[in-house]
DNA sequence: TTGACTTAGTGAATTAATGCACTAAGCCCT
DNA sequence: AGGGCTTAGTGCATTAATTCACTAAGTCAA
């Protein structure tokens, strides 16, 4: 190991972090130069103990009655969350979803470059989609390699996506974003984050369907977007 | 209040529940007829006692020393979640996201069919997109009201994403899913549930960061998917 | 019928996350 | 220089979630 011991942030945390993120880009953008934990607070939508607690993980960067310095913390939290470089990303299905998601902004934007985009059927690989040309799920092993790629997308179906994500290992990809309804077997040293939009609207339809069960008193009313973990 | 008071069932517990039905969807068609506790928690990855736990929640639906029906629990859990009836669903925003979405098969099939999608863009409304012709999001109001509409979707820039937050409201929406990356303000009695596709992936480059710092060892070693709440 | 075995259900301990409320620091005004 | 005001940092109580480990019920074979 190496000398500075990483801190141990709370997983909890970890997920708000690049919330605030968001926000401080968003203040920046508005020329706001310093924010205090009430107000960050108030535009996560969160508690102010807790923003200050969260901050706190990253070392002690604020100032005793005046507040965080927009431009200090925001460089803090993307060296926490790493950051300060860009990640190759490599989607695997070239479906609708997949296609949808190699052209988005959002990440881009947020410093994940989707450089390659694959697929297993003959019939999909070789067309162009927003200048990626779809390639051959064969080739995952080279691609990911030559360009430096460190994330893999899977949005294939199900049925496919296990292979996928078999593939992507194999590939030496140690970090996968899965939206396929699936839960993935993979080696524990993968990280693998699922996104499952049924599963976001099931948890919806549970609060709907409560909301209609109570008439809609607030008693056991529908909360905000705080269910649930992954 | 009715009758039967509803169980209350704990945040992490409802978030499960999705997964554990989507495995029940993946036995019943393998004509698997029942399973133990120990079964589905190995399939959704989870410790067996929270399986019963969150199962236990639903009420005493299995038998000791047998285990749980296939069909018979899966009928309980789209009880539970308000499944035994599709709810129909809006997008607002037809860029690529919004249009991937409304043909994404995943949520028809899920029961949450996409009946219609809007925009404020006079270039994009009155194009069509898989038999849907994108209308126009002044006529929100009426077009949920007559095509029974209970979930919206944003996948408008950020930008754009309050104002549209707003007019599903407006609309007498109660329930969004956002994929703008942006914390939305609503009334209380709304349930929002954000994806932010970039946070996703910046906590996979935490760990993947986390990674390069020790060298791999596993000792802080990254998570399984098992971060973060919302 | 009995006894060995399996597995759901759950009380209780543990761990994690949250949020209150206090303390410590710094700014600013007079 | 000092006092009032603001706000970060944090110990501690509370709440939520998880997990252990036991108990209660059932099956099945002899």
């Amino acid at each position: 190991m190496t000398q500075l011991q990483r801190r141990k942030i709370p997983d909890a945390a970890i997920a708000r972090l690049p919330v605030y993120l968001q926000i401080l880009n968003n203040l920046a953008a508005t020329n706001v130069l310093r924010f205090s934990s009430d107000e960050l607070a108030a535009l996560a939508g969160v508690n102010a103990a807790k923003v200050r607690k969260d901050l706190s993980y990253l070392g002690s960067y604020g100032t005793r009655g005046v507040g965080y310095e927009v431009s200090y913390l925001t460089h803090q939290i993307k060296r926490e969350l790493g950051l300060m470089r860009e990640w190759n990303v490599v989607v695997v299905g070239a479906g609708n979803l997949g296609c949808a998601l190699a052209k988005f902004d959002g990440f881009l934007s947020r410093g994940f470059p989707v450089i390659a985009i694959v697929d297993n059927d003959p019939k999909k690989i070789g067309r162009t989609t927003s200048s990626l040309t779809v390639g051959d799920v064969k080739d995952l092993k080279n691609i990911v390699r030559d360009e430096k790629i460190s994330i893999g997308v899977i949005t294939t179906s199900s049925a496919a996506s296990q292979a996928a994500a078999d593939a992507l290992v194999e590939a030496g990809i140690t970090s996968i974003l899965n939206f396929a309804p699936v839960v993935l077997s993979t080696p524990s040293s993968v990280s693998v984050r699922s996104v499952d939009l049924g599963v976001e609207l099931q948890i919806l339809s549970y609060f709907e369907q409560m909301r209609l069960e109570t008439g809609g008193k607030s008693e056991n009313a529908p909360q905000l977007n705080t269910v649930g973990a992954r």
